[in-house]
DNA sequence: AATTTAATGTTAGCAGTGTAAACATAATAG
DNA sequence: CTATTATGTTTACACTGCTAACATTAAATT
């Protein structure tokens, strides 16, 4: 005979939530699907969660540590731009790994991250995390790191986006030329590809 | 007394779709108050649009045609690096208006643009306007020119996810430091920051 | 230790959604 | 003029987010 209080349902939840959402994207995730996974009933989480967006936002969060745990680089030793250059790569694995958690995390799901302030605290150390790294790569003032850093960010984020969505457009272009196989090329010498973009954005 | 036929209806769909979906976002876009809208029963949409994501199709499909548009340069002069500086400039500042339109067009919501023949041609068009630009600034291979493309897409792109973001994430952070202030200082700047990327991309 | 209170669960129900099936009407082709 | 096709309506189903009223248990207070 089960207890009627579950006992950790919301930790439950999150958990589930993540694992459908990376699964079958977001848009799929439904609150009475969740609640049945865990065998509890319809409206039971929202005991948990004033509204499906704060469900988005837990899962965002675990989203943004998961990206900061991948980026992660030793704060001790010196920064190269090699290590950079391995930061964005790894940013870049992630978004492609984690398409849609990262949907979650970077889309209008959650309007406002101020209204959740783990939300918040995550993604803005996720930024501070690379802004560190910077920082330690050469001795600009805190307006150039800040610019470096929102740049890096764009652009990884930004390959992120266009890789996936050229996998998806169809290719009738000639070999070589169509943006498939080019990102393709990009995608598979991603080091070299930020390795040449970073290079013209720290050197002086 | 009105008519049985509507007559323009398949038209009047589109229009109406693409208006509320830029003014509320996608998700907030309904068959049945599209139908209310456009004073038809709640299914005879179903007679044009098979399913939900075939509508999105042909609202992404006004998008890229409206990017497109936005894009242009006019074919005959020479293109220069101002110039593609511009398209960029162009490009980003469409991104940031018509910016849930811009969701449907490199989001999820239509999942394989092969599947909507016109999504794809005008998809491709875009792409194949920004190539040609590229081709005309420089004699590089194709790949080249592809490559060029490909990478300053994704960092037009990027720019439009990331200025977006931040404005979203609330910042807590010194002056000058926070990614919100260093986003509008690029956002202000963008021609500047455009052509400072370039810059390193295009020569040689 | 007994009792009050707060946290967490359930049931029932509303309004809204995408979509399919069966049917009605009007425009078009033969 | 009739048969067919295109386009509309009605009805219905299974699903959704969410609210309100109620039940049970754990925690706090006396």
């Amino acid at each position: 005979m089960k207890s009627y209080h579950h006992g950790n349902l919301k930790q439950e939840l999150i958990d589930c939530a993540c694992r459908l959402c990376e699964r079958d994207g977001y848009t799929k995730l439904s609150i009475r699907s969740l609640a049945k996974e865990s065998g509890v009933s319809q409206t039971a989480p929202y005991r948990h969660f004033e509204t499906k967006e704060t469900l988005y936002a837990s899962v965002a969060t675990e989203g943004f540590k998961k990206l900061s745990k991948a980026c992660h680089i030793d704060a001790n030793k010196n920064i190269t731009k090699k290590d950079l250059v391995k930061i964005g790569c790894k940013y870049i694995e992630f978004g492609l790994k984690n398409a849609n958690t990262y949907d979650l995390m970077f889309g209008t799901a959650v309007g406002n991250f101020a209204e959740y302030p783990e939300l918040l605290e995550s993604a803005n150390s996720t930024y501070e995390n690379m802004r560190l790294s910077f920082s330690k790569l050469a001795s600009d003032s805190d307006e150039v790191i800040a610019f470096k850093c929102i740049t890096l960010w764009s652009m990884v984020h930004g390959l992120v986006g266009i890789l996936r969505k050229v996998q998806v457009v169809g290719d009738d272009f000639e070999e070589g030329v169509g943006p498939i196989s080019t990102a393709s090329v990009i995608a598979t010498n991603l080091e070299d590809h930020l390795d040449k973009v970073l290079t013209g954005l720290i050197q002086n």
